[in-house]
DNA sequence: TACACAAGTTAGACAAGTCTAACAAATATT
DNA sequence: AATATTTGTTAGACTTGTCTAACTTGTGTA
């Protein structure tokens, strides 16, 4: 049985891992920063999860979850996910307001209550931001995406997931009425600095930054 | 903002409470049996409580919950029930398995998510075992009921909640086919053991323990 | 290659919640 | 009323997860 913290440590561990595929190790610093603890409590937990053969590493090294630990976080993540459509699907909760209450309702101890919730959900395979929900078996639903800033000049394309999943961002997005789902025309690419126009279908052109086009996740 | 272990201790006062409405004080061995902890676990927990005014008592005597404690407790209890509920309702759990993962869920810090859940299970007034679901602003819907073992011979009555919510009590009224809702008649009542005889429309009579009649709520 | 800085670890402390063992107060019994 | 029993408290210890401050290791650059 796993602690709720050991739970964390896990799943940031999962997440961190995600952000760059080819190098899935994660530092002691990377992970303390991104679970907003000192890296002296994450070396800590670090010992603990070793001794429990959760992760792989050696002192001064680089940390992998092992396969066991791998299938711990990602039912985790798969909580999370299905939760967060939850939240969304039958609680009208908005884009922004599901990740916070999720994040309490993912360690939620019941494998029953999980799987009875993918069912009533309809067996979802994305959740509010696009992103793959795991299956029971530990699969994870794969999506053919690109970041915006991919796409060249005079190519359509569709918003299929958020990177950034902040609520400004999230907010912004609203603001602009894209959510997944929504298509547009990339119509014009400034190299000077990353911005691109794009035009959602009967809209007028819209102007929009490099930045935001690295937050989005669209299917050519 | 109270811990999860502090939120136990308020909602195990104010179900002591509700055991005997006219001496609602409990003592700390009381309390601590209820919790599964030690005595000294339940003393050292009580200053906290006082310090933050959520219990009124003083060495060696006896524990109350103060207004506010009450209010705390009566909105853990809320949530307990609502998901309960939730559970039983959306997710097809049985009788005697949602208590223990409501005890999980009732932990879950959100007013939006309670209210919400509310709304979608359409303000339901009682949960799965007929207890009353506290509203949002701590009123808890009143119930006309009495203990089976009070109901004398020749009268009718129906099953309106249970007072043992235990999982082998409830496997065991769903083998008798009884559920909240069910009506029958008391044939007899047996001065000599407490047992009675009860028989459910349409069905051959039964005879069931003293235990039983103090474990069942009815209205006459 | 040597040094500086970044990355990671260790040691020691603290808070929360629990325990056991010993003690104190209150209540019941004769 | 004296004593026995039940009830409740205190003291000291342990575990988990956190911190700060000091130290060690690894790495990039000059």
């Amino acid at each position: 049985m796993l602690s709720y913290t050991e739970e964390n440590y896990l799943k940031a561990l999962l997440m961190l891992s995600f952000q760059n595929e080819e190098r899935p190790e994660a530092g002691t610093n990377e992970m303390a920063a991104y679970l907003g603890v000192k890296p002296a409590t994450a070396t800590d937990m670090l010992k603990k999860l070793k001794e429990k053969e959760l992760v792989t590493y050696q002192k001064y090294g680089k940390i992998l979850l092992t396969e066991l630990g791998r299938e711990k976080a990602t039912a985790i993540l798969r909580k999370h996910r299905l939760w967060e459509t939850f939240l969304y699907e039958k609680l009208d909760f908005s884009w922004d307001e599901v990740h916070e209450v999720a994040e309490q309702l993912e360690h939620i101890q019941s494998e029953k209550l999980v799987n009875k919730l993918e069912e009533f959900l309809d067996f979802p395979e994305f959740d509010p931001h696009g992103d793959p929900i795991p299956k029971a078996n530990g699969d994870i639903p794969a999506i053919d995406k690109v970041l915006l800033s991919e796409v060249t000049a005079g190519e359509v394309c569709k918003v299929v997931a958020v990177k950034d999943t902040s609520a400004v961002f999230l907010q912004y997005l609203e603001k602009l009425n894209i959510t997944i789902g929504t298509k547009f025309k990339v119509l014009e690419v400034i190299d000077f600095d990353g911005s691109l126009s794009i035009q959602i279908e009967k809209e007028e052109p819209r102007s929009v930054s490099m930045k935001f086009a690295e937050s989005l996740f669209v299917k050519r």
